[in-house]
RNA sequence: GCCGAGGUGGCGGAAUUGGUCUACGCGUGCGACUCAAAAUCGUAUGGGGCAACCCCCCUUGUGGGUUCGAGUCCCACCCUCGGCACCA
């Protein structure tokens, strides 16, 4: 026998195809078990080692469950839409649709050659009109629900390339293509009221089985803050000025009120000597890029509009400025500018001369120097004076309520998700323009709305669907009238949102899934991708199935119920990896060396899962030495057979009794945590254990049924993680087709507990020796066998004070 | 700045609820097999002290603390990585 190669991953994946081993069987939905890893995009590239250790140990985790008894549904699509395919296009002149589905016919091909459960017959393809079809009609969904909505704001835009970038493609202010710093442009566009869900999308993380960290993060992306808002009435009458504060207890110091230079009440508020200024001072701003506005410039601009409010509870004359350090999307873009306890109006203050009074002292009366932003108690505030800050909030914000005022409220960091992408490779956005009727809705029955073939995709500033004459014209679907389609596409997120609602029933042409099946197979079990996803896809995802829920077309809320993150496989320089970095790591020339279970095995043994790290190709080699190690042993139990020996459960018998359960019951738990590394390490120390009994035991005494015991037991905890040579070695045992069809072992407890322990013997705290005992000795017998230890003897010459034991474990002698 | 994760041998990495630190592997030393090499097998391997053994001392980023006992818990600090970043 020839050792393990990729010739064997050819026979075995023929095998598999062959008797459709993976398929799924809808029959036994009670045990099924839904595992997702994120699909990816698919680039001209090979696969890369990321995908491989995310898509193959996430296999090698289904494949543990399928041999757990599960039914496991292991799907696999493309997120094919998106930007890279179009930027191709421009510089190539080869279309997207071309390229794409040639990528996509490449990684079809890889991903067969990883040996993986993907069942195809559930493959989902988002640039495919059979799906953006439901994109489409999802997208209609939330217009008929009032959470799709059109309005003004700002894209990035970059003057050179002439174009629209997506935020991804905006990299620390400047485009990610040609390096120019990126501008704002004001364009109407789509977007989903995803604010409106945020405290359930807060709520629903509670009861998730994810990592903590990404719940944190979803958290703060949320940024849910209480506070006030507080209206602060004109001088001169008639409107007034809202802010939303978190420090209501502030009020009686702040002494001006600051807008966001794009504030609409600014042009009403601007007296005429200060309309220059103003006009001046918004015009500068809007040409400032998001790099300046943000994290270079630290010094507070702004101007004086020449307006002024009055305080709500003291009445005084509160000038009014504008200044970009406000931002005119969070709160209501208006501050009330307390200088003496925040840092920012403080430094703005100080900037422009403006008085900084003080209104809270620390809880000592002391008085803290300015800015003083902690909690405190309250001076300089009339009646309030002498409350705590917390007392003070409630009361202050009570009385405003009195006065019609103010009240208290909540705000979000997150925004709502503008949707509309000025691009030309991805969903239309089903909707028509009619100078009539406004936005329509295209009839579901009219979809897809399918994306023309002929456009004119290079960059001319404009969304290049608008370049087709064909596709544009159109009539109203309410009064027939001459119409305009929409001519921008959905953010490729939009795609991604509801994939896996599509997997278990991808060849639904009626509807975008059957409810019936999809509340049988979801929520998914475990899904696993890179933790990039935190924030936009995982909370985007969450948000739609939120949605779906309430509009009663699933019957769960959360999508996931667990969720896990590879870590990131570094280029052996220990850095990212990179083409101009030189040091990537291509996984075909591995896998056509050793074939692709050593690559598999390598991924799995040498990283923790979660953290990642270097590749080193000293991990491959010593993967191969072991998996050839296993063939070795495989080979010579095969030819001695079972049977035989005299069966007497020696110690050594015992011994890998021992071993061979402890494995079991290690790599059982640890692969459920996907501690992979320990799962591997295991598998060592039990081939470990079998040439050690081989090199112990006469072979007249050696006992062949447990050497065949478990030699099995080996090749099963190891088939999920080396799949095709463990059906290989399976074979050669005359092991019964498949592998994969026998039953997970499962340990026995009996066969773990052994006749004697080693207790460590501590004399205040430290090791001094180790002594054996009988397992389950008492406390007194381990103490008599730890002081009957020369050594240890010598140490309570004067004395013990006291005497800890742990059964089985250790006994410390306090002297 | 704020939030989160983490600092363990020459290296990748292990260590249930506090209970023998360094499992497993790499690398390295020595040995076996071989004409030789490769492969394979065996064996040793945290650092230091001792001619050497029994043995002793030190060691989980740094400094304190709690405890019979701390990689693990508490306090302070240093460093690395990730996220957010004028969010009122």
């Amino acid at each position: 026998m020839t050792g393990y190669s990729v010739q064997i991953d050819e026979k075995w994946q023929r095998r598999w195809e062959e008797t459709g081993l993976y398929s799924f069987d809808p029959g036994r939905l009670r045990d099924k078990y839904y595992v997702l890893s994120m699909f990816s995009y698919p680039s001209g590239a090979k696969l890369h080692v990321g995908h491989w250790y995310n898509f193959g140990l996430t296999d090698s985790w289904a494949r543990m469950k399928r041999m757990q008894g599960y039914e496991v549904f292991e799907p696999m699509g493309f997120d094919a839409f998106g930007l890279p395919a179009e930027n191709y296009a421009i510089q190539t002149g080869i279309h997207p649709e071309e390229s794409t589905w040639a990528n996509i016919e490449t990684m079809r091909e890889q991903l067969r050659a990883m040996g993986a459960m993907f069942d195809w017959d559930y493959e989902v393809v988002t640039c495919d009109p059979s799906y953006y079809r439901w994109t489409q009609w999802l997208f209609l969904q939330l217009h008929r629900a009032g959470l799709a909505y059109r309005a003004e704001a700002p894209v990035n835009w970059c003057p050179d390339c002439q174009t629209v970038l997506a935020n991804e493609q905006v990299l620390d202010g400047a485009c990610e293509r040609c390096d120019s710093p990126v501008v704002h442009r004001n364009m109407t566009q789509w977007f989903f009221r995803i604010t409106e869900y945020a405290d359930r999308l807060l709520e629903g993380l509670d009861d998730l089985d994810w990592p903590e960290r990404t719940k944190e993060m979803q958290r703060n992306w949320i940024g849910r803050s209480e506070g006030a808002k507080i209206r602060f009435p004109l001088a001169d009458g008639g409107d007034s000025i809202e802010v939303f504060t978190t420090r209501a207890d502030t009020l009686f110091g702040a002494n001006y009120l600051v807008l966001a230079p794009e504030h609409p009440m600014v042009a009403r508020i601007a007296s005429q000597d200060r309309e220059r200024a103003v006009t001046e001072y918004i015009e500068r701003s809007a040409r400032k890029s998001e790099l300046e506005r943000t994290s270079l410039e630290r010094e507070k601009t702004g101007v004086f509009t020449g307006g002024y409010a009055k305080h709500p509870l003291s009445g005084e004359r509160v000038p009014i400025w504008i200044a970009d350090y406000v931002i005119l999307s969070y709160g209501t873009g208006a501050v009330m500018a307390v200088p003496g306890h925040d840092e920012r109006d403080f430094e703005f203050s100080e900037a422009h001369d403006l008085p900084i009074p003080r209104v809270v002292t620390s809880s000592d009366r002391s008085e803290a120097p300015l800015p003083y932003t902690e909690d405190g108690v309250l001076v300089n505030s009339g009646r309030f004076d002498g409350l705590t800050s917390a007392a003070a909030r409630v009361a202050i914000t009570d009385a405003l309520r009195d006065e019609g005022l103010g009240e208290s409220a909540i705000t979000y960091r997150l925004r709502d998700w503008l949707v509309s992408r000025q691009r030309y490779w991805g969903a239309p956005i089903p909707m028509i323009h009619c100078d009539e009727c406004g936005a329509v809705a295209v009839p579901i029955e009219d979809l897809p709305v399918e994306l023309p073939h002929e456009v004119d995709y290079a960059p001319r500033g404009r969304a290049p669907l608008a370049s087709s004459e064909d596709f544009v014209k159109t009539s109203c679907p309410e009064c027939g009238g001459p119409a305009r389609r929409d001519v921008d596409t959905l953010d490729t997120f939009v795609d991604s949102s509801w994939y896996f609602l599509r997997y278990p029933d991808s060849a639904n042409d009626e509807q975008p899934f059957d409810r019936t099946r999809v509340d049988a197979m979801l929520p998914v079990d475990k899904y696993v991708g890179g933790i990039e996803h935190a924030v936009m896809h995982l909370l985007y995802a969450r948000f739609i199935n939120h949605v779906l829920y309430d509009l009663g077309h699933v019957g769960f809320r959360e999508p996931f119920s667990s969720l896990t993150h590879q870590g990131m496989i570094l280029g052996p320089d220990g850095r990212r990896m990179s083409k101009s970095r030189g040091n990537v790591v291509s996984p075909d020339d591995y896998i056509t060396d050793h074939g692709s279970d050593v690559f598999r095995l390598y991924l799995a043994f040498g990283f923790n899962y979660v953290e990642g790290g270097a590749w080193e190709d000293d991990g491959i080699r010593a993967t191969s030495r072991f998996i050839d190690r296993v063939r070795r042993w495989v080979q010579s139990v095969a030819e001695i057979g079972e049977g035989g020996g005299d069966g007497d459960a020696t110690e050594a018998d015992a011994r890998l009794a021992y071993v061979e359960h402890s494995a079991i019951e290690r790599v059982t738990g640890d692969a459920e945590e996907f501690h992979f590394n320990t799962c591997v390490a295991r598998m060592m120390e039990l081939t470990n254990a079998l040439y050690q009994y081989e090199a112990d035991v006469p072979p007249v005494e050696q006992n062949r049924d447990a050497l065949m015991s478990a030699t099995k037991t080996l090749l099963l905890l190891m088939a999920p993680f080396t799949p095709h040579f463990s059906e290989e070695m399976w074979e050669s045992l005359g092991g019964e087709y498949s592998i994969f069809d026998q039953p997970w072992p499962v340990a026995d407890p009996d066969k773990m507990k052994m006749d004697t322990v080693e207790i460590a013997v501590q004399v205040n705290g430290k090791l001094r020796a180790t002594v054996q005992v009988p397992a389950g000795s008492t406390g007194e017998e381990i103490e008599d066998a730890a002081r009957g230890h020369d050594r240890v003897a010598a140490y309570l010459t004067d004395g013990v004070k006291r005497v800890i034991v742990v059964p089985d474990k250790l006994v410390n002698f306090v002297i």
